[in-house]
DNA sequence: AGATCTGTCTACCATATGGTAAGTGACCGA
DNA sequence: TCGGTCACTTACCATATGGTAGACAGATCT
């Protein structure tokens, strides 16, 4: 078992490698980030990170396919809750919101993918796929039932996306607007959301 | 006047070099953008490149401000539209959308702007300052004067802008959900974001 | 005509990058 | 104890990159 070498902490090399890559291709973008400099910052010969993957885009293979499956459980269970449609909506935002306080550098990924290209982008939209799936229907039901307003349901769904993750990733323009990325500020850009998409969605205002 | 050199058409030479620049930082980004790249397509060398900006951050900036100055003629003529509040947030959302039929490569910068770090984005967001600030303003009194809801301005225009941005720049995504980035597509996400703004924004649904 | 300026080009260069080849020491089962 | 594997290293390399120096043709000025 290769968990320990030895010498480092207790975290395994190619999980350190895979932290440190995601961080930088979340922040300073995937082409902007060298494998020099990664080894750099993890102490290590940049050898070692071509030694548990091959190549660069391995490594951005294998650091999508991670974040892609900690975004599923983390969403998954939130979508499980149970309740009318709109306690649902505000669930899965929060805990996207508590995702975001918690591993910023994954909802950075995210934006990073829109920007990648065919080969990354569709492999981390195909893995997030089941999941896009089952929000879309979720919505469509809602509407059915009347719970919430007639819309595209996947163009809501784009629209709901791009205006969290927005929030939370636009950080040059949150400060241009004088909101410093602290937690309070978090807070209020979540409680702000929240409002938003309860006026946009739910039927009864009220 | 260098307006003509005699061999090439009718565009100066430092205009091409914006227009294909803006186009390269737009879609593949700035660092994943080579000048020998950009000079080929050109059909030109790399040192003519060199030769109107000294270097490639120079390039980057000057291709900074006259998106910034297109951004802001374009919006700050509809912002003048009269009308109720709603009309003219309307007639902004609408000549963004123009705005992306035309000229997708401008949006596709905006969006590239909130990944470089402060010594760009900085020049981005200074330079379109005064616009947000009316921008802010114009929210603010409409609330006072109860068009709309009540909301922090400032980040209600940060969503506001999160959305269209994302509906208008999410290519990969929207592919995935199926949308293809054709013309009616576009009329139909705008119908769809308008709709959610309304809903969210104004007072009276009716 | 000769000097000068403008725009573009050829010729280089230092550095950084992703990647290959091969070595080294620790551990481990036979 | 010995061969082999594992994790990681040093030593290189081809290529690409942003950038410098200087040549050259045509236009413009005196």
């Amino acid at each position: 078992m290769p968990t320990s070498n030895g010498v480092t902490d207790g975290t395994s090399t190619p999980a350190r490698i895979l932290d440190a890559a995601l961080a930088s291709f979340a922040t300073r973008g995937y082409e902007a980030t060298s494998l020099d400099a990664l080894a750099a910052g993890l102490e290590v010969r940049k050898q070692t990170i071509l030694y548990w993957f091959p190549s660069k885009e391995v490594l951005l293979d294998a650091v999508i396919d991670r974040s892609a499956i900690e975004l599923s459980v983390a969403l998954e269970g939130s979508l499980a809750t149970a309740g009318t449609g709109w306690v649902r909506v505000e669930a899965v935002v929060r805990s996207v919101f508590r995702l975001a306080a918690r591993q910023p550098e994954l909802l950075g990924l995210v934006r990073e993918m829109g920007r990648l290209g065919p080969p990354a982008a569709t492999r981390f939209v195909a893995a997030l796929e089941p999941l896009v799936a089952r929000a879309s229907q979720f919505l469509e039901a809602e509407m059915d039932a009347g719970h919430m307003r007639r819309h595209e349901p996947r163009l809501l769904l784009l629209a709901i996306y791009s205006t969290v993750i927005g929030m939370l990733t636009e950080v040059e323009l949150l400060r241009a607007l004088g909101e410093e990325p602290t937690a309070r500020s978090l807070v209020r850009r979540r409680a702000e959301i929240l409002d938003l998409l309860r006026s946009a969605l739910v039927t009864v205002p009220s």
